[in-house]
DNA sequence: GAAGATTGAATGGTCAATCTTA
DNA sequence: TAAGATTGACCATTCAATCTTC
């Protein structure tokens, strides 16, 4: 099959590394955070994020799954916490009896309204604002080629330069 | 509290959404290729990496979870299947007998370089490639600037100073 | 006392299987 | 048959506690 490998040059490598080394400990810090000063999991406050946003706070339980990367077990596990705390309700579809919304309660929202300013400053301090206007505008367009596959590349010339 | 929340605008929401975006996507699935091909763990590739760049291809159990992001645990549990895999071996320090060296086995080494270039290869299919270089430049400055906090911020008294 | 490693209890995730409904 | 949700079995990770050694 392929016979030559491309390694990484020093750049590439030193941009995945240092992608892979701020994604984990960025992820890590913003949980303790968010753990520690309003009891709530980076899941959680996903999952509150997204109902607030949706259409009178409610999605079905498979919309929900695919927006947040989540296998459907693994939303009806994390839900199960916020339905016991209070801030989440599941409601039956009338239409398709298949389907379960998850519907954000008020104090779902109040919790999330709380949680808000302090998480948001957070990711200002450990990143936003540790980037200037072009590095972050630089940034988010590296970020959107790397989630399109943009035009095919060009296949044939691409193997060949050391 | 604090009086007034910076809440992100949308170039800086963008660029932090698709952030946290990438990076679980871009997890999941790097996880999922060597999983299927190779019957490895991210987290255990990431053990025999770190591993076979160390000198003597050995490192002190609380300095290889450190370089993970791993707490102490964490490590121990990890290390277990691949002890249990005769990809690493356990050796006591004899000059300080608290410690454990986590140590690359031959097979280990053999399994690694059989999985790297395939995860090499995923690596630059879904990102690396993706980016031309002035991209992948401006990315790893700017990955760089976030891990380090470099002077100070110029905006006003952000930091410690209410 | 502090550092290094491990263990136990608890939590959060996945896959495979199941149940209901379309 | 397939879609949606849940459950069971299993694995990974963390915190707190423990044990040994410095």
């Amino acid at each position: 099959m392929a016979g030559e490998v491309r390694w990484l040059d020093e750049e590439e490598a030193r941009a995945w590394r240092s992608f892979v080394d701020v994604s984990t400990a960025l992820t890590a810090e913003l949980e303790h955070d968010l753990l520690t000063r309003h009891g709530l999991a980076l899941g959680d406050y996903a999952v509150l994020v997204h109902l607030s946003e949706a259409p009178e706070r409610r999605l079905r339980m498979c919309d929900l799954a695919a927006q947040l990367h989540l296998s459907p077990s693994g939303l009806t596990r994390r839900l199960n916490g916020l339905v016991r705390d209070g801030l989440v309700v599941r409601e039956p579809c009338s239409s398709d009896r298949r389907v379960t919304y998850a519907v954000l309660t008020e104090e779902g929202f109040r919790r999330l309204a709380d949680a808000a300013p302090d998480h948001v400053a957070e990711v200002r301090r450990r990143f936003i604002d540790r980037l200037d206007r072009r590095q972050l505008h630089e940034l988010a367009g590296a970020l959107d080629a790397v989630r399109t596959p943009a035009a095919a590349a060009p296949r044939g010339t691409a193997g060949s330069a050391p």
